[in-house]
RNA sequence: CGCGGGGUAGAGCAGUUGGUAGCUCGUCGGGCUCAUAACCCGGAGGUCGUGUGGUUCAAGUCCCACCCCCGCAA
């Protein structure tokens, strides 16, 4: 089966590089065009094309999917299937539909929930205990395709949203494998969507600041849903830093959210509900990431200080 | 040429107007305690990112070049 690869970030690479070793056709990949990144702008190629060269696979990166062009490589390439995953685009019908089989979409949760554009994060934010992967058959909407497989996965309390995204994007390799397995047999039986559904947006960097009159759950889950990236901050001293690593306690303190209770294992902080979290690694602004002991070491703090 | 912080003992930080380096933690040895983020005593450990660079009687400290790390912004 000839199949045209849409991706873009390093999310996508395990389904890309599954794609191969399954031996399936893989005739060109779409993914989006370098962009200047980090520092001096540096022009970037996304971690898709690097892949893709690596197997010397014909890589495009139009600015547009919609003014023609890509409707023209499609016509060149004659893919029976469209594979898209965090692709970054959104495909009007001519692209959708220009396969013999359409286009197949992996999506990080279990739909109809955490539809968009970052369910990984999402879902450790909101404290869910469990997620995982779908594959479904795409339509004109945002993720709201018939589906056909499914793959759950369940979330320790102190994972964080890197590793649910890396676990995530080896499991939707493996839906993706499963699903194409079962499309050549005739065995897939697409499902509509149905039931409660909900938008995971992007995230952006107004969401990093923590808000430590929110239980100490919430201030938990958010640390770590934020974990590599963006990062949740706090201000302490007047200087920004960011909050890596948070654990919860079993302390209770009548001190107002924000306080500092304790600086022996970590910084200890109340949050709204009375309950402390222990922060445990942080980076200030210009330094490397540390465990707090570490950054206690050097940094006279005291009990009784808090954060702004 | 996007803006900015930083590279000093294993770790985190100091180091003032230039005079060959100090604190805390850790570590090693010894002591003490019912106990504590324990405490007390003693020791080891650094060519201060690189440059047989510049200025100087003298540079971690000033100047120059280069390498590396990081924050913001995109």
């Amino acid at each position: 089966m000839r199949i045209v690869f849409m991706g873009t970030p390093d999310f996508s690479v395990p389904c890309l590089q599954r794609l191969i070793a399954d031996g399936e056709e893989v005739v060109g990949v779409f993914t989006q065009p370098d962009k200047p990144k980090g520092r001096g702008y540096e022009l970037t190629p996304p971690p898709v094309k690097v892949e893709a060269l690596k197997h010397n696979i014909p890589v495009f990166q139009p600015k547009s999917m919609r003014d023609g062009e890509a409707l023209k490589i499609l016509e060149t390439l004659q893919p029976d299937l469209n594979v898209v995953v965090a692709y970054g685009k959104i495909l009007p019908p001519e692209i959708l539909y220009f396969p013999k089989y359409n286009s197949i979409n992996i999506h990080a949760s279990i739909l109809p929930k955490y539809r968009g554009a970052a369910p990984i994060q999402w879902v450790i934010l909101n404290g869910e205990e469990k997620t995982g992967v779908t594959s479904m058959q795409m339509d004109d909407g945002i993720d709201t395709g018939d589906m056909l497989l499914k793959a759950e996965l369940p979330i320790p309390p102190n994972m964080t949203g890197g590793e649910l995204h890396d676990a995530l994007s080896e499991l939707g390799a493996q839906v993706l494998s499963d699903t194409l397995k079962a499309l050549k047999n005739g065995d897939l039986h697409p499902t509509k969507q149905t039931g409660e559904s909900n938008y995971a947006p992007m995230l952006n960097k107004a969401l990093c600041p923590i808000d430590f009159s929110r239980t100490a759950q919430d201030v938990h889950n958010h640390v770590r849903g934020l974990s590599p990236f963006p990062t949740a901050t706090a201000v302490l001293h007047g200087k920004r830093m960011k909050i890596h690593t948070t654990r919860l306690t079993e302390n209770i303190s009548i001190a107002p959210a924000g306080t500092i209770v304790s600086v022996a294992d970590g910084i200890e902080v109340v949050c709204g509900d009375g309950k402390t979290v222990l922060v445990t690694e942080l980076q200030p602004e210009g330094k490397k990431r540390m465990t707090a002991k570490a950054f206690l070491v050097g940094h006279k703090l005291q009990a009784g200080e808090s954060f702004e």
